[in-house]
DNA sequence: AATGAATGAGGATTCATTCAT
DNA sequence: CATGAATGAATCCTCATTCAT
C-alpha cells in the first residue's frame, strides 16, 4: 500500500526509508541534541520499529555519520577548490561567498554541530569536522600575519557559522541576514589583509 | 570524626565537599559534556558515593545550576552596570574590556556552555543564559543600525566567546590571545558605530 | 535461470547451497557455540541473505537437526548392528573399533555436542542424542556388573568422545592418537569383563 | 523488615544478597546454560530488580567469574600442593582422592563448566579453567610415557569430571558412585605407571 | 556528613523470523 | 532460488534518584 506512484510504477522507492530516517534523525538531533534523542523517538516518528532503523544503519552513530557525509560533500569540494587557488584576498572572498551558500543547504546539520560539540568530539566525525574547519582556517588566514589578524580570520569563519542561528530571533528575511553576515565576514578578512601593510 | 579544631587548622572547612563537587563536575562536564557525565563518575573521582552528592545537591541539574550561578555573578554585575550607562561607544568598549576579563575566570564554564547548547536549552539555566546574552547584545548593538552593523555587534560577542577556545591550538600566550580577541571585538563594535554615519 | 546444463557441468547441483549452509553452520556452531552463532553470521559467510537460509531450512534449530541426522547415520547403523549381536566381549570390542572410526567423520559435530550440552538439552535433538548414548552404553556395559565395572564402560565411551578433542594440543599424529584412545577404551571394557570373574 | 535475627542483632547481612545472587545464578546457569539464562530471570527468582544485580556485580560475566573463583579455590590449593610433591604414583593417587572430594563441593559449577565449554571458551575464565586442567594433567601424567599411557591419565581426569553427571540416572547412592569413579580413575593412573615397565 | 542497597525507567543493540516480490 | 524490508521480543546495561541507617 502506498508504494504505487502516479505513473503506475510500483517501485519500492529504494532509499526512501533510508532517507526518511536521516531526515527525521537530523531534525531531532538538531532540536534536542544527539544524546537526548533516542532511537525509539526516531522510530516512533517514522512509524516503524527500532529494529527497522538497524536494518538501514548499523548503529546510532552511523546514522549521524551518514548525514554528515552526505551534507558536507559540497564543503569538501569547496575546500579542495580553495586549496588549489592562490592565497589571494580574491580567493578568500570567493571561498567565503561559496561557503555562505553551502551553509544554507546544510544549515540544520551545522546548527547541530555547533550545539553539540562536546558530544561530537567523542564521535568519529569529531576529528573529521575539526579537520575540515582547520583546512578552511588555513585557506582564510595567513600564518605570518599578526595575531590580531589571525583572530579576524577565525572570527570571520565563526561569524558565518554562528550568525545564521543566533540571528534567528532577529527581524529580517533570511536571505538578507545571510548577506549581512557574509559582508561582515568578508570585511574581517579584508581588514586582515590590509592590516599588515600599515603596522 | 574530629573534623574541626579550635583554630580552624585541618578542619573540613564547611563547604569543602560542596565546592569539590562543583569543581570536579565542571571539569567533567566541560570535558565530556553534561549528558555523558554521570554522577557515578563524579562520585568516583571524588572518592565518595553517589548518595553523598545528593546530600549536597538535590539533583544533577542543581549541581550545574549552582556552578552557573557562582561563576556568572561577575557578568550579572557587569550587565547591571552596562545598562545603567549611556549607550555610547565608550561604554561599549568598556563593557567588552570588562567582559573579556570576566570570561577568564569562567572559561571552563563558558567552554561548557558553548559546547553543550543543545543540552542546556532544555535545562533551567538555558533561558537564563540566553537572557544574559540578549541583554549583553542589547547593550552592545544599536537596534536602529543597519543589519550589517548589528551582525558586527553580535559577531563581536561571539568572537569573544569562541575565540578563547578555538585559538587553543594556535601559537602564542593566553593573555596575548585574549588581547587580540578583545581588539578584534572592539574593532567590530567601533565599525558598527562608524557605519551608520556613512550610509 | 540457466543453473542446469544437460551434462551436469557447471550446474548448481541441487542441494549445493543446502549443503554449504550445513557446512558453514557446523563450523561456526563448533567454534562459537550454538547460541552465539547468529543466522546473520552464517549468511554473511556464505554471502547470501538471512532470508535465503529460510528457503532451505524452516528454523535455526532445523539446520542443526539436519546436520545431526546426516552425520549420525553411521552411528545409528552401528547401534542397530550392535544390538543384534550377542553381548560378548568380542562384540563390544568390535563396536568400539567401529565407533572410533565413525567418530572421525563426525568429529566437528561431536565436538559441538560435547561443548554445548546445556544448549542441546533444550533442543529437540537433546533426547535423541541422549538416547543414542544410552543405547551405546547398554551395548557396552553389563547391568549386573559391579558399579565400578559399569563406570569403566561409561568411561570407555567418554574417553572416546573427549579424548579426541582434549588431545588436540598434545604431540603426535591424529591417527596415532585415535588408536591410543581406542586402546584405552578397549582395555577398560576388557577389564570390566574380567572383573566380575575374580570377585 | 526481616533483617532482624533471633539474637536481636539487627545486622544487615552484608553479602546476603551478594551470595544469594551467586547461588541462584549458578543454579540457573547449570540448568539452562549461561547464554540462555538472562539477568531478568535471576532477578525475578530473587525478587529484586535487574538493576540490583548490577549493584553487586559489574556485568553478567562477573557474576560467573566470582562464582568460579569462590568455588575453585580448593582446587587451586590442591594443585599447589600437588606440584610441590614428588611425581610418584602415591602422590597421584592422593591427588585424585582429594580431587574427588573437592569436586563434590563444586559439583554444580563443574557440571556447568562441562556443559558450557563453547561459551566459556570465549569468557575470561575460559583460559583460567583450561590452565587449571592442564596443570592437573601435568601432575597426573608423565610426558615421557607412551601415548596410550598418557591417554589413560587424561581419561582418569575426565572420568572424574564426567562420571559424576553421567551417572546421575544410574542406580545407587551418590557417595558409592563417587568411590567407584575414583577407583576407576586410580586404576587408570596405576596402569599408566605400570605400563612403561613392560614395553 | 555520608553510605549501602535498591529501584524504575530507559538506553542501544541483536536476534530469529516473516513475507511480498 | 533468493532478496529487501521489516517486526516483536528479548538482551545487557546505565542512569538519576531514594531512603533507611
Amino acid at each position: 500500500m502506498g508504494s504505487t506512484t502516479m505513473d503506475g510504477t510500483k517501485r519500492h522507492r529504494r532509499g526512501d526509508t533510508h532517507q526518511r530516517i536521516q531526515d527525521v534523525a537530523l531534525e531531532l538531533f538538531a532540536e534536542q541534541g544527539y544524546e537526548k534523542t533516542s532511537l525509539r523517538e526516531i522510530a516512533e516518528r517514522l512509524e516503524v520499529t527500532k529494529a527497522a532503523l538497524y536494518y538501514h544503519f548499523k548503529t546510532k552513530e552511523e546514522i549521524l555519520v551518514s548525514i554528515f557525509e552526505d551534507l558536507t560533500r559540497p564543503m569538501d569540494e569547496l575546500i579542495e577548490w580553495g586549496k588549489a587557488q592562490p592565497h589571494t584576498l580574491g580567493t578568500k572572498r570567493e571561498v567565503l561567498r561559496r561557503y555562505s551558500e553551502a551553509l544554507v543547504g546544510a544549515a540544520p546539520l551545522f546548527r547541530f554541530m555547533q550545539e553539540n560539540q562536546a558530544t561530537i568530539r567523542e564521535l568519529s566525525i569529531g576529528n573529521e569536522f575539526k579537520d575540515r574547519m582547520l583546512q578552511m582556517r588555513d585557506i582564510i588566514r595567513d600564518p605570518d600575519a599578526s595575531l590580531t589578524d589571525q583572530v579576524r580570520c577565525v572570527s570571520a569563519l565563526f561569524t558565518m557559522h554562528a550568525g545564521m542561528f543566533v540571528l534567528q530571533d532577529v527581524d529580517g528575511d533570511a536571505e538578507e541576514k545571510r548577506k549581512a553576515v557574509l559582508e561582515v565576514a568578508i570585511d574581517l578578512v579584508t581588514q586582515a589583509h590590509a592590516g599588515p601593510q600599515v603596522p
